[in-house]
RNA sequence: CGGGCUGUGGCGCAGCUUGGUUAGCGCGCUUGACUGGGGGUCAAGAGGUCCCGGGUUCAAAUCCCGGCAGCCCGACCA
């Protein structure tokens, strides 16, 4: 392909907004552009690196089983309704009506249009185990785009779907979806760690998540060091504290003036925050009130709070509704507060003797708070959110935090999609429901994670892989225009495919340009280079290395191991 | 949805505080000359509803009000 050919062209300056040094580069070397919040065009050589992704997770995919499907786009509002949930989700659900006044809806994922898929087209036992995944456009209409394509409104995702006669038969596409997923992020050059994770809005009862470690990430994720535990922080757990032994003393009431905060109780009363106790007064989605109590010195871990009380959603309540049960923002504690408010209790603080909580009275605190005795809990359950530090629940060791991308998940989905008619005959002649699982990967944000990883002051440095091209051939000069065809030609005919800068530039932009769209090998023809012999040849990826003369019918022999893992001919735009 | 920041030729910015000439600068673009291996030099050009609407004023890019858009933080989110 010829350069003058390209829609977009390099840019000198970082545009304004752009924060992450993937996300700049993107821009600057022409891969993409915005066209409004959490919207993109791929230019050419964004669209090839996209493509190149994607064939490497229709291989992958393909390896294991997959059959590719396209599934549209805009749903009849039925079957999200048949699901039920159409009214679980909340606005990033898009609903429009279509010229007859019909609800729609755009697909923000496909578990219904599979599940009535396989309520139509899978009868008996004889048709399970299947998978199906597509390359498909999804549109949630996300409150907060950010991060160029990390995280978008529209963007293209690989879902697979796997059809299972019984919880064992998921188990094993399962694992070996869990491993495909693993080669195809080694394959795009982006490290990964899997962690197991909460199933969110898609229900189900295992996951896990591939996440890319970045700081620009929005998750955290706990690892440990020594023995390998890696779970999303909404779910992680560490190890049990034991706090120190102590007989219950009577509670006693003190004042504490102005101390509406920990920050503020600790100081008052001279304690350390760990011999606090705090209360969190949350509303469940179905209405009921919940008051949380966790030890001063923790964070509340809302998705663990959600699952112990099994609630779809919490929320904060409101000023009215904590005077309502008796409470007092910023002394609240459950001890006086009535039955109108389910308490429940981190574990550790149900443990732990001789707390200071608050007396649900302005300016006052009660001492020596023991639960059971002063008030009682309905919920013992771990509310904590793990911080760094914190020794890991299998090993002892502390704990590590990251922040990450997540870039791939799976679930474990069950049964629940069987209610669209999702049903087989069984061998055993009954009707049983079909389980199944869903599998995700985000190619946009894949693209834009490896922008992250892949780059050097200069610009990307694509793996092979997925580089928009094997090689960038910079024609300097007539002499380097005029031989331009005849390296195309070499490279072509060996089924490499060629970026070829016609443009006319002078050295250094076509060099600062090549370095900026970053692919593995840049190639240099001029009158220089056929005087010495034929043409230049280096790395993108070692730019500090001399580039070494290569006659032009040798050219392709060398190029060829350094895009080994090219997988595809490309066909040559002509 | 809350908080903050920003909207000025294709890109990056100045001007706004304290209203007043033809709204500037760098890059890019066009034409010509020179140059020709790391974003070169010189010259001549083209290109603008100063985000939109309203208001104040003799006069608004500039001040006031209201929108809209983008970015960041938070809430939210597979």
């Amino acid at each position: 392909m010829r350069m003058t050919q390209l829609l977009g062209s390099t840019l000198r300056d970082t545009p304004a907004g752009a924060e992450s040094p993937g996300y700049q580069l993107l821009l600057r070397g022409a891969f993409v552009r915005q066209l409004g919040q959490g919207i993109f065009s791929f230019l050419p050589l964004g669209w090839r690196v996209k493509e190149r992704v994607e064939e490497i997770l229709r291989q992958e995919m393909d390896a294991v089983g997959g059959a590719e499907v396209l599934l549209p786009l805009v749903h009849p509002a039925e079957v999200w309704r048949r699901s039920g949930r159409y009214d679980a989700i909340g606005p990033e659900l898009v609903r429009f009506s279509d010229r007859r006044t019909r609800p729609h809806v755009l697909a923000l994922t496909h578990e219904e249009i599979v599940a009535t898929l396989a309520a139509s087209e899978v009868q008996s036992w004889r048709q399970l185990p299947r998978f199906v995944y597509q390359i498909q456009l999804k549109f949630r209409d996300d409150p907060r785009p950010r991060g160029g394509l990390v995280r978008l409104r529209e963007f293209t995702m690989k879902d697979g779907y796997t059809l299972d006669r019984d919880p064992a038969g998921l188990d094993e596409q399962y694992a070996r979806i869990h491993g495909a997923y693993v080669e195809i992020f080694r394959r795009c050059g982006l490290p990964v760690v899997a962690v197991s994770a909460d199933v969110g809005m898609m229900g189900g009862y295992e996951a896990h998540e591939f996440m890319y470690l970045t700081p620009i990430g929005e998750d955290t994720i706990v690892l440990c060091d020594r023995c390998g535990y890696a779970q999303n922080r909404q779910v992680a757990t560490a190890a049990t504290l034991q706090p120190g032994a102590e007989d219950p003393v009577p509670m006693e009431r003190v004042e504490t003036p102005g101390a509406d905060t920990i920050e503020r109780l600790t100081a008052v009363m001279g304690i350390p925050a760990e011999r606090t106790a705090k209360a969190l007064f949350m509303a469940t989605s179905d209405g009921r009130m919940v008051l949380a109590v966790v030890r001063g010195d923790m964070q509340l871990n809302e998705t663990k709070l959600a699952g112990a009380v099994r609630a779809a959603e919490l929320r904060p309540m409101t000023p009215e509704e904590i005077d309502a049960i008796g409470a007092v923002p910023g002394y609240g504690s459950p001890v006086g507060v009535g039955t109108q408010a389910l308490v429940v209790v981190d574990e550790l603080v149900a443990r732990s003797p001789n707390l200071v909580a608050g007396a649900n009275e302005a300016g006052y605190h009660l001492r020596n708070v023991n639960v059971g005795r002063d008030f009682q809990a309905d919920v013992v359950a771990d509310l904590a959110a793990v911080e760094a530090g914190q020794p890991c629940v299998q090993c002892g060791a502390p704990l590590r935090t990251e922040r990450a991308v997540e870039t791939g998940n799976i679930f474990k989905l069950g049964t629940r999609y069987a209610a669209l008619g999702a049903t087989y005959l069984g061998e055993d002649g009954e009707e049983k429901p079909i389980v199944m699982g869903s599998y995700g990967i985000g190619v946009d944000r894949l693209i834009a994670c490896v922008a992250e990883e892949c780059h050097d002051e200069r610009g990307m440095v694509w793996p092979a892989s997925i580089a928009p091209f094997s090689v960038h051939l910079c024609a300097l000069g007539d002499e380097g225009l005029g031989a331009s065809d005849a390296v195309v030609q070499a490279l072509e005919s060996a089924g490499l495919d060629v970026l070829v800068d016609d443009r006319g530039e002078r050295a250094g932009v076509q060099f600062a340009d090549a370095e900026l769209v970053g692919c593995p090998v840049q190639v240099t023809v001029s009158k220089r280079s056929i005087a010495a012999g034929g043409v230049e040849a280096k790395l993108r990826a070692d730019p500090g290395r001399e580039p070494e003369i290569v006659p032009v019918a040798a050219l392709a022999a060398w190029v060829a191991p350094h895009v080994g893992g090219r997988t595809r001919r490309m066909r040559p735009y002509r």
